[in-house]
DNA sequence: TCTAACACCTC
DNA sequence: GGAGGTGTTAG
């Protein structure tokens, strides 16, 4: 969340590590990207990701959810994102093969309420879901394929079923989370377990949210009716609607729309209306001065960063209700009753898709931990694979990852361990909550495995970050532990210990448990090697489907 | 807080 | 026409 982010008392962006110029501008609609290590031991790994860019969707909408304070309804079922994540990226080689996956890491350590229209927070935060990664259906594919077009994300679902069986990714309802994309290499030269993979996370603060099961600020429900063709039916349009509306509820007179009840209600008198209340642009958020507090500024390396295990992410925006004022409005969660869905009036469509030329405007460049069952540089060795996926409907795989969580990356230095359940035996879906380390976190992109994945420190609170610069890290070059084991053991998937054979064929997924420290990186070969292994052998599932 | 049924909508 | 994505609503 850009600045509305302060709803969620979200730490400012990350600061970027400035491995790129800082050429970006407000309009550079750029994602901190965490480049391949740089380390001499990985710095091959970089090779071909540091052009990469990538650029934002409707970045603007984005941008509109987070100034109001975004939040994304988890079902059992599984709902999508919406906005959706849609990204361009450019500087990819044409012929190199590369997977795209998201994942979504904890914002911090919090879980929060909304009372008084306003975000607060209420405690701690409930213990990390077994975390997931959702790779793009398309991959892996070659650079050509992914700057061809926009590549969308909109397909993946959170939900807050524990025991999900589809592979959706698992949020905690009321905890903060924030979205990253991982861009991971999948060159021939780069099999499994390859201490050269490369890959690089981007991450847009304005794409962090909160996760609910009903939304909770009205000015969501608004924004989300206006802008998401499926809610097309909840859009006030005009005095017909009124009739309308009357007459589902049996009366021949209009009737106000509950949402404009609210509205009203909100804005009426009182000076801290939504639109005054500073998420957007209010001083106090935009120009807050995140300052770099967990050495993602400028103070980490990239090498840092790249080591520096996925902590929650560090959310660019002030603590919650910091420099806020009062919610204006009051919106009662009273339901008008009536037979009928009583339609709020009318909304101007505030946002309409962004061209992509517009995208390319804002583009900016990130930097962040890699993924979690990403490549750390020993990691993800992604055996090169015309893994085309084109079935009718791609699915995409799920990987398991630990969560990561920025406000860790003061470390210099990071430490993980992963008590991977052997042969990914069923692993407590919610490992007790253990407290971390102040910044203690995950090895970024360090494992597509089933590692005990279990929450860990949030970064954010100990982030800076300047909303224009861009971080670039990669897999914690040390990782002190290369992979040692190439050998692909059965793939790892599913949830064993829940639904062994509910998992569609399609859906991979492994749930991660990983034990956070900051310290000397010790990676877990083990975790390695699996999540090595059921990156490929999703990848090869795939293939053996496609083809 | 959360869920399931629902009507309405897009695709 | 059907599948599936929406927010609403009642419980």
């Amino acid at each position: 969340m850009a600045n509305g982010g302060d709803q969620f008392g979200l730490a400012g962006r990350p600061a970027s590590d400035c491995m790129d110029p800082p050429e970006e501008t407000k309009e550079d609609n750029p994602s901190y990207t965490l480049n391949s290590p740089a380390s001499p031991q990985t710095a091959s790994s970089q090779q071909g990701m540091d052009g990469i860019k990538v650029f934002l969707h409707d970045r603007e909408l984005w941008t509109k959810f987070d100034e109001v304070g975004t939040e994304m309804i988890i079902t059992k079922a599984g709902r999508r994102m919406f906005p959706s994540y849609k990204v361009k990226v450019t500087g990819l080689n044409p012929k190199t093969k590369y997977i795209l996956l998201m994942d979504i890491v904890p914002g911090d350590d919090h879980r929060y309420k909304f009372a008084d229209n306003k975000w607060s927070i209420t405690g701690k935060a409930e213990p990390a879901m077994p975390g997931r990664l959702y790779v793009h259906p398309d991959s892996p594919a070659t650079g050509a394929h992914w700057s061809r077009q926009l590549v969308s994300f909109q397909k993946l679902k959170l939900t807050n079923n524990h025991l999900d069986p589809f592979g959706h990714i698992i949020l905690n309802s009321m905890h903060k989370y924030q979205p990253r994309l991982h861009i991971v290499k999948a060159d021939e030269n780069n099999g499994f377990g390859s201490k050269n993979t490369a890959f690089c996370t981007h991450v847009f603060s304005e794409t962090a949210f909160i996760a609910v099961t009903s939304y909770q600020n009205h000015k969501i429900t608004q924004l989300k009716i206006e802008n998401n063709p499926f809610a097309k039916g909840f859009r006030g349009s005009d005095d017909n609607e009124l009739h309308r509306m009357a007459k589902l509820q049996g009366k021949d007179y209009p009737v106000v729309p509950r949402s404009t009840v609210r509205q009203r209600a909100c804005s009426t008198g009182s000076p801290f209306s939504a639109e005054g209340r500073g998420l957007r642009g209010s001083p106090e958020t935009v120009g807050s001065p995140y300052s770099c507090e967990n050495g993602l500024n400028s103070s980490a390396s990239p090498q840092e960063l790249l080591n520096a295990p996925p902590t929650h992410y560090p959310l660019p925006h002030p603590p919650l209700q910091h420099g806020h004022q009062p919610q204006v409005y009051h919106c009662t969660k009273k339901k008008v009753n009536c037979k009928g869905r009583i339609r709020p009036h009318p909304y101007k469509k505030s946002f309409s898709g962004s061209s992509p030329s517009e995208e390319e405007s804002y583009y900016h460049r990130s930097s962040y931990p890699p993924p979690p069952g990403l490549p750390n540089n020993t990691a993800l060795g992604l055996t090169d694979s015309p893994y085309s996926s084109d079935m009718g409907q791609r699915q995409a795989c799920m990987f398991a990852s630990s969560e990561p969580r920025l406000d860790e990356l003061n470390c210099t230095s990071w430490s993980y361990t992963c008590p991977l359940p052997s042969a990914m035996t069923p692993m407590e879906p919610y490992p007790p909550y253990t407290p971390h380390p102040p910044y203690s976190s995950s090895p970024q992109g360090s494992r597509l495995s089933a590692i005990d994945h279990q929450s860990s420190p949030p970064l954010g609170e100990h982030i800076t970050h300047d909303p224009y610069q861009s971080q670039s890290s990669g897999p914690p070059s040390q990782s002190s532990q290369p992979i040692h084991s190439r050998q692909l053991s059965p793939p790892l998937r599913e949830y064993p210990r829940y639904t062994p054979n509910l998992s569609p064929p399609l859906y991979h997924t492994l749930e991660t448990h990983t034990h956070i420290r900051c310290g000397v990186p010790e990676w877990s070969a083990a975790s390695e090697r699996i999540q090595r292994t059921y990156l490929k052998d999703c990848l090869v599932d795939r293939e053996s489907q496609t083809h």
